[in-house]
DNA sequence: CACGGATGATTCACGTGTCAATCAACTGGT
DNA sequence: ACCAGTTGATTGACACGTGAATCATCCGTG
């Protein structure tokens, strides 16, 4: 054997489950998302924006609130604002405390919209995800994702500033 | 209560476990390709048309055969060749049998990327993804994504044509 | 108040993905 | 040999994502 000490790498199995996992969980989201546009004209993205414009008091956001909830990067939202607008589906305006800022605002189709998205979605969710499963995988997967989330320390920097102080159910996708 | 019925919705536990794993695994994925492109200058796209490339008779394969292989769209396949060729790690030429078609081949330059990035992404891969886990847990893994397979379909509609006597090794990313 | 540095937002260049349209070259049936 | 229909591959229009650059406005400090 001319195995010079073989380096921290995966083993075929391993390779395996990491490439079925990628793979099927792919097909999973293109399935939800693919029924979300189906039966809304909705992505994922618009989803996410619309459901945060949506929860937000009066249904409007400081663009970069909005950012900063949903995470996304500054110029992904200004990207897919800009897009919806054309749509009609949001509505932004200059901001009157502070005049480099804007101001999202949910028109009424975006609002319809979202509204006539939301059940369809879900029941998306649970028969394309949750039903493929027992409660005790589910129960698995939770504490696989949690397994991760130690593993990369995503859990400590959660902290953000002194902002939010109650964040009312953030929806993902 | 105005409660009509719910109809075939998830609980919020289940949409939680939805949103987390969804979250948790992009992070994860994204982790091993921004490392992959660290390292090699490569994403992942390109790992896997270098992977398969390298791995045929040659290091040279029919475009459209190609795309069958890693299940990518042909103008999927078409755009990511053309931009791998102005980085010089594969080539184009037309092919003798076909005139229509054309053969993709690796360049030294090609071989030479992949080689160097192989051993960084599989360790990435396993420090990421594979060491969050307990080997139960990664059992388990396996478990959740062939319920998926099952749930879906995706098992059956397998059989491609009377083509591929005997599938190698097909890496993912 | 003036100035320099932070901040809000957009824009640009590019990589990446989908789908429809195009176009040439192959194929089979007459 | 010819025409119709299929197939190989590319192209174009668009949606989407990232990172750097830009630009105006804000704000703390002297």
């Amino acid at each position: 054997m001319g195995a010079a000490g073989r380096r921290n790498l995966p083993t075929s199995e391993e390779l395996a489950t990491w490439r079925a996992h990628v793979e099927t969980f792919d097909i999973v989201r293109a399935r939800i998302e693919s029924r979300l546009h189906q039966d809304s004209k909705l992505s994922s993205g618009d989803y996410r924006v619309l459901l945060a414009l949506s929860e937000a008091d009066g249904s409007t956001v400081r663009s970069s609130e909005l950012a900063a909830h949903i995470e996304w990067e500054r110029s992904r939202l200004s990207g897919h604002l800009g897009r919806m607008e054309k749509r009609g589906l949001v509505r932004r305006e200059p901001c009157a405390e502070d005049a480099r800022g804007s101001r999202v605002l949910l028109t009424a189709e975006g609002a319809r919209a979202f509204r006539a998205s939301t059940v369809p979605h879900l029941q998306a969710i649970k028969e394309i995800f949750v039903d493929a499963f027992t409660p005790r995988q589910l129960a698995d997967l939770d504490e696989t994702a949690a397994a991760v989330r130690r593993h990369l320390d995503l859990d400590s920097p959660r902290p953000r500033s002194s902002d939010v102080p109650n964040s009312p159910t953030g929806e993902t996708s």
